[in-house]
RNA sequence: GGGGGCGUAGCUCAGUUGGUUAGAGCGCCGGCCUGUCACGCCGGAGGUCGCGGGUUCGAGUCCCGUCGCUCCCGCCA
């Protein structure tokens, strides 16, 4: 804490946290929490807790008898506030684990502003507590230190975010909340309108609608640390509400708004403590992503790469890959290194290629001879073996996995097959926090139970090419800001001419007049 | 929406093949304690074993239902 409390005021005129050296011989007054009491029957140690942090305070029977009195009686959480002077620590007695450590105050007066129940769930330990009995009490889990941290680190990032897009010319502006549907794609969160019985409010899933307005309104750069809705099941990462920065700038293209991201990235960053990779970040193309990497968010910060096998086993007598290359599948193969994996593992791994709806995993491990054991060896010739193993880098005792499937789903399976090994043995452990862009994804998908187009990233995005004649072909101008295999950021070029908006609807079955209804303004 | 796991003291957990009066650590209460800092020592209280039903001579333990929490899939990015 760094602003001077009032001198005088009745509560505190000094932050608990911020008591040291130079502050001896000071007669200060601090208000706060008890967060522990060390009563020796004569001398008593209170641990006085504030939000800048903790300070002792000794109470000796002779000095202050009425004092010391009240002070038998302080419980966990009480609330008080004392007066006293700050005294240096007798040497040997300091505490080098406390900041505030090397002083104390010998409190003249003590007042207790308010008592309380025992805790129902310890404040000073780590986070074991059922989070359902913090959540019922939040006010209380609150109190816990890594809580304060991590809402004085979300300030500290929000205010760091406005300080960059205010120095480059940005306006920070406020989008309705009780609005129409946004098309993100999640379910809406909707609320009655009283005034207009059978109707209902949507909740935004982003200000998306909003900040195209604000572009078209001359704004020309905003920004929001904006609050978004989408009503879908709860994951341990994914919460029905969240909070996002929101921006958007008129007359840029990729690199201006790639450019302010790092910008504001690595301030947060650096701001936060939490060492990347320098800007500029490269920038990796969707299709590299899923090749390599068998996902559209790759962590890159450990090998195993995926590398393409079909090449080297076209007159294969293997039925289930000859069936799959006849059948224009891929196979697809990743080196798993020298090490060993029991049958149940091989199996779990193979649960997890399978759960990516592939057919199956095949796997071997090489031999001194350049040979595999494995079920499906004597499927593959000698030869076979030795070309998949020379094109993944295998030496012998590596394990190596192979899949044949549909070329996505091929990708994907060892894609997911790569972060299951990741996570058995600890492969990104000790590695440097890695960003990269993902650039180039496909600008339409395939929606199979609706039989249409749908917008891979949402019905704004830029296309390019001639996304008319073929749409599964169609590139979209956008980007996503990956961080350790998360994707933590992203967005896009918007269709900036009316007729190619209008054609981008009709791929995806959005009506002139639906569209006209719901984003005229657009077009 | 589908599947798995868990639910025992205020908190975190143990509880054997179904068998006497359900335990531990921390917390809480009382006593002692003038340099502790997770203070120490001594003593004590505290339980509808989530809830309802069933099997059994006997259920914390087995079965069914239900509620809550949680993980995976779906959904979502």
């Amino acid at each position: 804490m760094r602003h001077d409390l009032r001198a005088g005021s009745p509560y505190r005129d000094a932050w608990a946290g911020d008591l040291a050296d130079h502050r001896v011989g000071e007669t200060v007054r601090v208000a706060g929490w008890v967060h522990r009491r060390r009563d020796h029957g004569g001398l008593i140690f209170i641990d006085l807790r504030d939000r800048s942090g903790i300070v002792q305070l000794v109470f000796h029977p002779e000095e202050a008898p009425e004092a010391h009195a009240a002070a038998h009686a302080l419980r966990s959480e009480h609330v008080v506030s004392a007066r006293g002077e700050v005294h240096r620590r007798e040497e040997g007695k300091e505490n080098p684990a406390l900041p505030t450590g090397a002083i104390e105050i010998a409190v003249a007066e003590l007042e207790v502003l308010a008592s309380a129940e025992p805790p129902p769930f310890p404040l000073d330990d780590g986070d074991e507590v059922d989070e359902a009995l913090r959540l019922q009490l939040r006010a209380l889990d609150l109190r816990r230190d890594p809580m304060q941290r991590a809402l004085e680190l979300r300030h500290t990032i929000a205010q760091t975010m406005r300080a960059e897009l205010n120095a480059r010319d940005f306006l920070e502006i406020e989008t309705p909340m009780l609005t129409r549907s946004t098309p993100e794609g999640a379910r809406d969160f909707l609320v009655p309108a009283r005034t207009q019985p059978g109707s209902f409010y949507a909740l935004p899933q982003s200000p998306q609608l909003f900040k195209q307005l604000l572009m078209i309104a001359g704004m020309e750069r905003y920004y929001q640390i904006a609050r978004c809705f989408r009503d879908e099941a709860t994951r341990s990462d994914r919460q029905p509400e969240f909070t996002q920065l929101d921006v958007e700038m008129s007359f840029v293209d990729e690199d201006d708004v790639i450019d302010t991201t790092e910008a504001v990235m690595t301030r947060v960053w650096e701001a936060a403590g939490f060492p990347v990779s320098p800007a500029p970040w490269p920038r990796m193309t969707f299709a590299e992503a899923m090749l390599r990497f068998g996902s559209d968010r790759p962590d890159v910060r450990f090998g195993l790469e995926i590398a393409e096998l079909g090449d080297l086993l076209g007159g294969t007598e293997f039925k289930v890959f000859a069936s799959v290359v006849a059948g224009g599948g891929a196979i697809r193969g990743l080196n798993a290194g020298a090490r060993e994996m029991s049958r149940a593992e091989l199996d779990e791994a193979t649960e997890v290629a399978k759960r990516h709806r592939a057919k199956g995993l095949v796997w071997g491990f090489v031999q001194d001879d350049g040979s595999w054991r494995s079920p499906v060896a004597k499927f593959l010739s000698a030869e076979e073996q030795a070309a998949i193993g020379e094109r993944l880098g295998a030496g012998p005792g590596d394990l190596l996995f192979v899949v044949a499937d549909d070329p996505l789903v091929a990708a994907e399976a060892l894609g997911a097959v790569r972060l299951h090994l990741r996570d058995r043995f600890d492969l990104a452990a000790g590695a440097d926090h890695t960003v990269l862009w993902v650039v180039d994804f496909p600008a339409f998908g395939w929606n199979e139970a609706e039989s249409r187009w749908d917008a891979v990233h949402h019905p704004f995005t830029a296309p390019t090419g001639d996304f008319v004649a073929d749409p599964a072909r169609a590139l979209s101008r956008a980007y996503d800001l990956v961080l350790d295999g998360n994707e933590i950021g992203g967005g896009s070029i918007r269709i900036h001419r009316s007729e190619v908006q209008q054609q981008v609807f009709q791929i995806i079955g959005i009506s002139a007049e639906d569209a006209e209804a719901r984003f005229g303004f657009l077009l």
